[in-house]
RNA sequence: GGGUGUGUAGCUCAGUUGGUUAGAGUGUUCGGUUCACAUCCGAAAGGUCAUAGGUUCGAGUCCUAUCAUACCCACCA
């Protein structure tokens, strides 16, 4: 542990605007240093895991990265002052085919390709391409303030979490769960590998469907010109060359006569046999099929129940083969074109019509995916889906927003086999060996520990040269980075996590895998909770993408309004699951937001004195203490509950409007008064209360803006520490307890709303008799203060302990002003303003300006309003209905309402009487 | 083809067991050099909560349908 002198020093005096470049460069390392990153396993504490989605590295963080940390670190932040072991596991991720990707591309800009360099030199290439960039995440990671432990950093392809990978892998592959087999796959000629269904994305094109006739061959083996033969219809007529028959619905009458039969496949002149499938569509093309079970998976699965031969007609790099005859070495394109006009030119081609359909492409490059058959490793779904369904179904999982629980069992419940290797060189290298005598097994060793045939001896073996779906080892991430499958003192005190946070669209490429990795390998869900949160989009609302141009840098933002303020942007400008647009605007708010709080805090240490003694701010008695106190318990317990239900945005925005309005606007500006009392007993008692909701506020608003609040609280602390009572336990406000709620004062509330609700309206009525006022007479009167007389009934007392109150903030001559229980006939001079606010009557000689016609009308339209409130009120108190079944409080609030309503009425009947 | 969002002030969005007069920021207009803050303060205007039905004493909130829009899933070649 460093010593507090460690601590970064104060400044001379808090400048007169906040600089949030200055302040958020001190605090992090200190923090790190000290240790406060790094949570103990400590039994008398809960433990609270966070586990970071380890962020690709291929580039820079983004917006979608700067949020899934604010959330996260929020989180983290406040159960970590809650008393929470709070672990927040950082890492990062090796990206597959992305992170191969950004490395061919840089060895492209030298012409070089992989294959120029070799698998080994490659593999060296690319880890001095993530060494290199694993630093600038970290570093990105920090400046956004993200609280994790960085002494229990991970990094997906380091020994551990690969330990762990093998060891999944053989656990599957023994249990039978992981299979090689010969299936339809997606396969990106670009990139030279295996896709899942997850990583095609589909997009609508133009093309055209091609009608093309295939003539009968009759019962002697030769063509049936004078038959019309069978019409299929195709929107790839150069998958023809790999046709091996064609279906039709056993039901479809047109076709019912071709069942059995044999056509002539054109160009390559092959007999190929109609079969029938129910699977066909009767009502789309011609309602006859061509089949090419090489690549197609429909005609694949047909393929399969008839027994049909599998042509593959393709290359690895996307050209068609020696299967293709005339075709073998054109592009597929190309092919398509040729094969169109040659059978054109045959008399096969009936018709071209104009057709969208959807075509598929890599996620990651854009190129035309194709389907083929070919030999990969898959993971049984099913078994491992059905636990990891019920999982959520009861709850041990819960998904926040509730809604995308419906899409998780949707994809769940109709889930296919996962294709999980990569034609790739970056990745987990597949753990299975293959041996001369035909064995073929999976090991969980590290590769060069494996040097005989687990069933033979032979030394003669050789290791699958495919690796692993990245997307296999982040699955694992929950319990791999903890050092499972060791039974590690983190793992078995971390271990389950609590919350899982990350984007909504990958639920299924990770959120979905890791709870059935986790079920099947650590017999226990990986996190009780799911919070997705949704995109961030540029201010168009469209997605941030690099080929747009319209990606905003985080840490160029946190440089210009900083960190703070781009945390709180993002989070309170956004709600759970629900996209949000991103601008330079929403960010410029929250950074004049972290100013404000500067300067009350500024203001509250100016003006007040280091609490010395004296009672607790419980004990406070002037009005405007005990409202701020009421209202901040209220705030704390709405603040805990809304953390607690994942209402982080509105939470941050509610305690955003209480600094604001509340503490700055009424607060400050009615403490004041007592601040500059004669009175040393008052200031001390009032300095007190003020520090110490400002105390509270800056905890409650940590987890949100960091940096600003650790200054802000040291200065109120005093820097050197001599821990006023406050800061008791804590060296920084990141350690300091979360704030717990005192008693609620009804009173006080009640009170000082009538004190805020007078002051409200003889401003108003003050602009009104300004802007109503003639031009010359305009400028006296709005720099004046003005005479103002106080019928306050019952409340009388309350409202001339608070005099000085209203006199100041609603800019009343204190001298000309008397709060009565009643008001005399002078005080009610006929040219004045009377504003009735609940029983208490307001009224304003704006002397020379108040037109006796319009303050008559003025009133009358008052009266009739509140007539009008009555009588609503009034039907809705003699409903049966409502009386009888609306909850208690709601029906005393209309009572209260129909009361005051009604003593209103009176006062504005008296003061029309009058006139 | 199936599914899920969204539609609330000029703009961007909150509004979580249905319950005071539907809120915020921003923009617009008017007024302010009160010794924390002009990155500020005080006020004003601005809404048939997409549309139409329904449930209820009461609906922005629940149900049904429609329209607009976004996205996800899916083997109509």
């Amino acid at each position: 542990m460093t010593d507090i002198q460690d601590k970064p020093t104060e400044n001379e005096a808090m400048a007169k605007a906040y600089s949030p470049q200055d302040v958020e460069a001190r605090w992090y390392d200190w923090w790190e240093a000290q240790g406060y990153f790094t949570p103990e396993r400590d039994p008398n504490k809960e433990p609270y895991t966070i586990i970071m989605p380890p962020p690709n590295v291929t580039g820079d963080l983004h917006m979608g990265h700067a949020l899934t940390n604010a959330v996260e670190d929020i989180l983290i932040r406040w159960k970590r002052m809650d008393g929470y072991s709070a672990l927040y596991l950082p890492g990062e991720d090796h990206a597959g085919i992305a992170g191969q990707n950004v490395v061919e591309k840089e060895l492209a800009k030298d012409e070089i390709s992989r294959h120029d360099l070799g698998r080994e030199k490659f593999l060296e290439r690319t880890w001095d391409w993530m060494n290199r960039y694993r630093p600038r995440m970290r570093y990105q990671l920090r400046r956004l303030g993200a609280s994790c432990d960085w002494s229990r950093e991970r990094f997906t392809m380091e020994p551990g979490p690969a330990r762990a990978v093998r060891t999944v892998f053989k656990h599957l592959y023994d249990k039978g769960l992981i299979y090689k087999g010969e299936r339809i796959i997606n396969w990106c000629p670009r990139c030279a590998t295996t896709l899942s269904d997850l990583e095609v994305e589909m997009e609508t094109e133009p093309g055209f469907l091609w009608t093309i006739r295939y003539p009968l061959i009759d019962s002697e083996g030769k063509v049936d010109l004078t038959h019309p033969g069978i019409v299929v219809a195709t929107t790839r007529p150069e998958t023809m060359l790999g046709d091996t028959g064609v279906a039709v619905h056993p039901d479809d009458p047109r076709w019912k006569d071709m069942i059995g039969k044999t056509v002539m496949l054109p160009i390559m002149n092959r007999p190929i046999p109609v079969v029938a499938d129910s699977a066909v569509e009767l009502d789309f093309g011609t309602g006859a099929v061509k089949l090419t079970p090489g690549h197609d998976p429909l005609d694949f699965e047909i393929g399969k129940r008839h027994n049909l031969p599998i042509i593959n007609l393709l290359n690895l790099d996307g050209t068609l083969n020696e299967n293709a005859g005339p075709y073998a070495g054109q592009t597929v394109n190309k092919a398509r074109k040729g094969v169109v006009d040659e059978l054109e030119g045959e008399g096969y081609l009936i018709k071209v019509e104009p057709h969208t359909h959807n075509v598929p492409h890599c996620e990651r490059c854009g190129t035309v995916v194709e389907p083929m058959v070919s030999d990969q490793w898959f993971v049984s779904m099913q078994p491992l889906a059905a636990p990891a369904i019920e999982a959520v179904r009861r709850g041990d999982v819960r998904i926040v927003p509730d809604r995308f629980t419906k899409v998780y069992f949707h994809w769940m419940e109709n889930i296919r086999d996962w294709p999980i290797s990569r034609q790739l060189w970056w990745g987990h290298r597949i753990p299975v060996w293959y041996c001369d005598n035909g064995h073929r097994f999976a090991s969980d060793e590290s590769p060069d520990a494996v040097t005989v045939c687990a069933e033979c001896g032979s030394p003669n073996i050789h290791q699958d040269p495919d690796v692993l779906d990245t997307w296999f080892s982040s699955g694992l991430w929950p319990f791999s980075t903890l050092g499972w499958p060791d039974k590690t003192p983190d793992y078995e005190y971390f271990y389950p996590t609590s919350v899982m946070e990350t984007g909504y669209d990958i639920l299924f490429f990770w959120v979905a895998r890791m709870i059935f990795q986790g079920i099947e390998n650590t017999g226990q869900v990986p996190f009780h909770t799911v919070y997705l949160h949704g995109l961030v989009r540029d201010e168009q609302g469209r997605k941030m993408s690099k080929s747009v141009g319209n990606v905003v840098d985080p840490l160029i933002m946190a440089d210009k309004y900083g960190s703070d303020a781009l945390r709180m942007a993002l989070i309170t400008n956004s709600s759970p699951g629900n996209d949000q647009k991103f601008s330079d605007g929403r960010i410029e708010q929250t950074a004049h937001f972290a100013n404000k709080l500067w300067n009350a805090t500024r203001f509250v240490l100016s003006s007040t004195g280091a609490p010395e003694g004296g009672a607790a701010p419980s004990q406070a008695h002037a009005l405007p203490d005990r409202w701020i106190l009421s209202r901040y318990s209220r705030i704390v317990e709405q603040t805990t509950r809304m953390l607690e239900d994942y209402q982080l945005g509105e939470a941050g925005k509610m305690l955003q409007e209480f600094v604001w309005s509340e503490f700055c606007d009424w607060y400050i500006e009615a403490a004041k008064g007592s601040l500059k009392s004669d009175s040393a007993e008052q200031r001390a008692e009032t300095s007190k209360v003020a520090r110490y909701v400002l105390d509270g506020i800056l905890r409650l608003l940590h987890p949100y803006m960091p940096f600003l609040t650790e200054e802000l609280w040291q200065n109120l602390h005093g820097w050197p520490s001599k821990d006023g009572e406050l800061a008791a336990s804590a060296k920084s406000i990141m350690m300091a307890a979360w704030p717990t709620p005192l008693a609620t004062d009804d009173e006080a509330e009640r009170d000082f709303n009538l004190i805020m609700e007078i002051i409200r309206e003889i401003r108003n009525a003050r602009a009104d008799a300004v802007r109503d006022a003639p031009e010359n007479i305009k400028k006296e009167m709005t720099g004046r203060r003005i005479e103002a007389h106080i019928a306050g009934g019952a409340r009388t007392a309350m409202l001339q302990q608070e005099a000085d109150t209203l006199a100041r903030l609603a800019r009343l001559d204190p001298t000309k002003l008397t709060i009565a229980e009643r008001l005399s006939e002078d005080e009610r001079p006929d040219k004045a303003t009377t504003l009735v606010v609940d029983e208490v009557e307001v009224v304003l000689p704006l002397a020379g300006l108040v037109d006796l016609g319009a303050e008559k009308k003025r009133l009358q339209t008052e009266a009739e309003q509140t007539e009008a409130e009555i009588e609503r009120t009034n039907a809705l108190l003699s409903n049966e209905g409502f009386v009888g079944r609306a909850p208690a409080q709601v029906v005393d609030r209309e009572r209260a309402k129909l009361a005051s309503a009604q003593e209103r009425l009176a006062k504005l009947h008296e003061r029309l009487g009058s006139l």
